[in-house]
DNA sequence: CATACGATTGACT
DNA sequence: GTCAATCGTATGA
């Protein structure tokens, strides 16, 4: 469905190529997964980008083959999940902000520690479940020990299309969290028109 | 060896 | 709105 070349490209290219795609991940037996409306893009050579200062232990898997997944520790506490974009050597990635859950609803409310929201309001309509690259790596169980898993192969975590299309205007702005290259508008959202989110960049 | 700093989140005022 | 949690990584002595 994806082949190695799709990744091929620049990171902001498949940052918005990869909204609405969905996002699975399959843990003894049990799949989780989510559609994914928001991502970021980081290059080589932009200061807010792990590989900025060159590879290093951390940051390899940024310089190995496209197509692969990139998990860093974030603040000593959460994981963060990254897809990696361009050729061998490039060390840029789309960092996974957000998906709105798809399957596997009641496993992500648990790892999520929300089974009491859930049984409150359903599980459809926790808006908390996933919407943060901490969170959607919590949700679907990613974790340090996924850091350099190939996408292509049917290792646990994979994309999957189906049939949905990127916006044709998403949704761009400033990427969240940084302190470098606060201006450049690699944030990429599918526009939600329902709260207020208009498909135009600022 | 020492230390400063996050591509975040959740709890709290 | 503010702020602490928490630790791997990078950097410099």
């Amino acid at each position: 469905m994806f082949e190695r070349t799709w990744f091929g490209r620049d990171a902001p290219d498949v940052a918005i190529a990869l909204l609405n795609k969905l996002l699975v991940v399959s843990v003894g037996g049990v799949a989780c997964s989510g559609r994914i409306i928001e991502t970021e893009a980081y290059l080589r050579h932009d200061p807010a980008s792990h590989t900025f200062n060159g590879e290093t232990q951390r940051n390899a898997v940024m310089f190995g083959p496209p197509g692969h997944l990139y998990v860093y520790l974030s603040y000593g506490i959460h994981q963060c999940a990254n897809v990696v974009t361009g050729a061998v050597g490039d060390g840029q990635a789309v960092l996974l902000r957000a998906i709105e859950p798809v399957a596997g609803l009641e496993t992500m409310a648990a790892r999520r520690g929300r089974i009491n929201r859930v049984r409150d309001l359903g599980p459809a309509v926790d808006p908390d479940l996933a919407n943060g690259p901490g969170k959607l790596c919590q949700a679907l169980g990613i974790t340090g020990d996924d850091n350099g898993i190939d996408l292509l192969d049917a290792s646990g975590v994979s994309l999957r299309d189906d049939g949905v299309p990127p916006p044709a205007v998403p949704l761009a702005g400033p990427r969240v969290g940084i302190t470098k290259a606060v201006e450049v508008p690699w944030r990429f959202r599918v526009p939600r028109p329902e709260r207020g989110e208009l498909p135009s960049p600022r």
